[in-house]
DNA sequence: ATGTCTCAGGGACTGAGA
């Protein structure tokens, strides 16, 4: 069994004891971890090889910062997109990939948008279109590939615990909603839904409002498998606990078990 | 009550981003 997971941890240096004690207690020979917040230098590589575990990170300070964790080593890595994308701000870490069992993992932190009238809005909009001709031309949905985090999109209202006040917010738009089911169309199976259908589990709740003890969360962290991979999912999960104690990331780890290689 | 958290600049608090 392979078990596949992704955390936006909101800051490594925040989250780092938090990090080792999840690798402990999932053990995942997988994990793609985003929002590092920290440049490349400054990850806790010795502590993490301690925990068993090899990393390639694409870090930046502040904001942003992604990264592949694995037993095995990580081949073929790729930081970044694969030809320059003629975007000003692709400056920004978003995106990591490697090949880990066979299986080309991506490892994204989606712009969030801010606000639908933004020009951040209109970044995510362009970011996630990269991202699907980033696969068009690097990648075939026949080869064992999986897409892996925070996707700043709840792909349907059932991923959101009050669809009405959600509404229209760039983690619910038509356009990025769109966006999603043309990483779908491309190839891509939602994994946890393949497990959850009826919806109504949620990866993120907003720092703000009581939103975690409220219950009014959104799944917009995700994993998106082509459909050899995908075929061999046996399980999939959120570990709510890790939202809940002292200083928790405002995300949820999402893990899946494959029955892999096939 | 945008009911919070994190980072940077600068050296206490404010603004930005999510």
């Amino acid at each position: 069994m392979l078990k596949i997971a992704t955390w936006n941890v909101n800051s490594l240096k925040a989250r780092k004891d938090r990090l080792l004690a999840f690798l402990k207690r999932h053990e995942p020979d997988v994990l793609c971890l985003q929002e590092l917040k920290l440049d490349t230098a400054a990850f806790p590589l010795a502590e993490v090889a301690d925990a068993g575990y090899q990393a390639l990170v694409h870090g930046q300070k502040t904001y942003n910062g992604v990264a592949i964790l694995a037993r095995v080593p990580l081949e073929q890595p790729r930081i970044g997109w694969g030809v320059d994308i003629g975007d000003a701000e692709d400056s920004q870490a978003r995106l990591v990939s490697a090949v880990v069992h066979g299986i080309r993992v991506l490892s994204v932190y989606v712009p969030n948008g801010s606000e639908p009238s933004s020009d951040k809005y209109q970044y995510k909009l362009r970011w996630l279109q990269h991202l699907v001709h980033e696969l068009e031309r690097h990648h075939s949905a026949k080869e064992p590939l999986i897409l892996c985090g925070d996707l700043n999109i709840a792909p349907d209202d059932s991923d959101v615990a009050r669809p009405d006040e959600w509404r229209e917010t760039v983690l619910c738009g038509t356009e990025v909603r769109s966006a999603f089911q043309q990483l779908i169309g491309w190839g891509l199976h939602d994994v946890f839904r393949q497990h959850h259908p009826d919806g109504g589990v949620f990866s993120w709740w907003d720092y703000r409002q009581l939103s975690f003890p409220k219950g009014n969360g959104l799944r917009i962290d995700h994993l998106l498998a082509t459909t050899p991979l995908a075929r061999t999912s046996q399980d999939a999960r959120i570990d709510r606990d890790e939202r809940k104690g002292k200083l928790p990331s405002d995300h949820a780890p999402v893990l899946a078990d494959f029955a892999w290689p096939p």
